[in-house]
DNA sequence: GAATATACATACATTGATGCATGATTAAAC
DNA sequence: GTTTAATCATGCATCAATGTATGTATATTC
């Protein structure tokens, strides 16, 4: 039985890209191959190959997929209001550490990019779409940091780029060690808690 | 030429722990074969087999062969002299930074751990080494925590444990991020501010 | 309804990569 | 000095994975 109908073949696409995601994130990207992938969706490799270039390809599709919450943070931080930047922030961070914890989609795609893939090289799509957004996401919360800091409401001693580079590290580590072992610490409490003090240190 | 001497033996060992240790770090673990490790150290894959089972083998001969700075940092604490526990755990912190700053070997070891390996299941040695010697040294520097909360050093609301998840989150983040693109902030000098803010966040 | 394009399945060709078995040479042990 | 064992090279057998080419049946188009 081939070639069902246009709805079929988007309902194919979409069980590979689940599958893909299920087992990237559970096995890894290089120890997945195309035939489990194909069992897993329920077809064979002839209809990756008819969706997808290839594995790389497969993993954009993956990627582009889902609104990644850091690019969601950006969104909202281009509409948002800015009359309290430093809430702003933190309200972001804590928004940002438990989409991770309850969105499984969220979760899997976090997995593969911190635990389940390599970086190998600078052309890498995986690596680009990660640093590309980081950087943009850094610049965008960078300037609500500046304005925090017109306002009188950091330290004067702060600078506004190293504040958002520790911010971000702080979440990505966050993220990071908490998916390394999820029973070791609830994400969310204990990230909260850590942005808190994070912030807090800068007021003063 | 062969059947050298047991020197030489060594020699070979270790030229090839050089040149998987900077193949992975590159290229990435899966993406470096036996041969080209051979290589690069000058040998064929013969060399490999006798001196390593297979490639995993390979990995934990090179993570073993140098203490890595958390490791160090256990045993520093362990006899170190507890006067002030929150400059300790300040000043271990950023040695830790500056070590994979400096230091080529244990940089190319945290780039392997953190960007070129795949923790593909529990059993994986890569992954165990590195929980298990994280979770160590959170017990470690939980206790300089409560210290300083018996010190009053800390504010009242302040747990031992979220902190110190906090701490190393930030550390691993900062670490992370800068090996991702190094040339995007200095890791030290940022690495340091973060730190102190964090710590300082904590005392009130 | 004929022609065409689509959606996959099937088959094959090729490519590394691995692991082992064996060989050669010499250091080390006695 | 003979024996043994270690150090590595070489060759082979195998296998898994990829990419592609081709086949086939059906949607879609005209």
């Amino acid at each position: 039985m081939v070639r069902r109908t246009k709805e079929d073949a988007m309902e194919t696409r979409a069980k590979l890209l689940d599958a893909a995601e299920a087992l990237f994130s559970e096995n890894g990207v290089t120890h997945t191959s195309m035939m489990q992938v194909a069992e897993k969706a329920g077809v064979t490799r002839g209809a990756i190959y008819h969706h997808f270039e290839n594995k790389m390809d497969l993993i954009e599709s993956l990627m582009g997929r889902v609104k990644l919450p850091i690019d969601e943070m950006r969104e909202q931080i281009a509409e948002g209001s800015e009359f309290d930047p430093l809430e702003e922030i933190k309200g972001r961070s804590k928004e940002f550490i438990s989409r991770v914890q309850e969105d499984p989609q969220v979760r899997s795609l976090a997995s593969i990019l911190l635990h389940k893939c390599e970086y190998i090289d600078e052309v890498n799509p995986i690596k680009l779409r990660h640093v590309s957004g980081r950087n943009e996401c850094i610049c965008d919360i960078e300037k609500l940091f500046e304005s925090a800091i017109e306002r009188g409401e950091l330290a004067t001693t702060v600078d506004a780029r190293i504040a958002v580079i520790g911010l971000f590290s702080l979440v990505d580590g966050l993220i990071y060690n908490w998916l390394l072992a999820p029973d070791y610490f609830p994400l969310v409490e204990y990230g909260n808690q850590a942005i808190d003090s994070y912030i807090n240190g800068l007021t003063r």
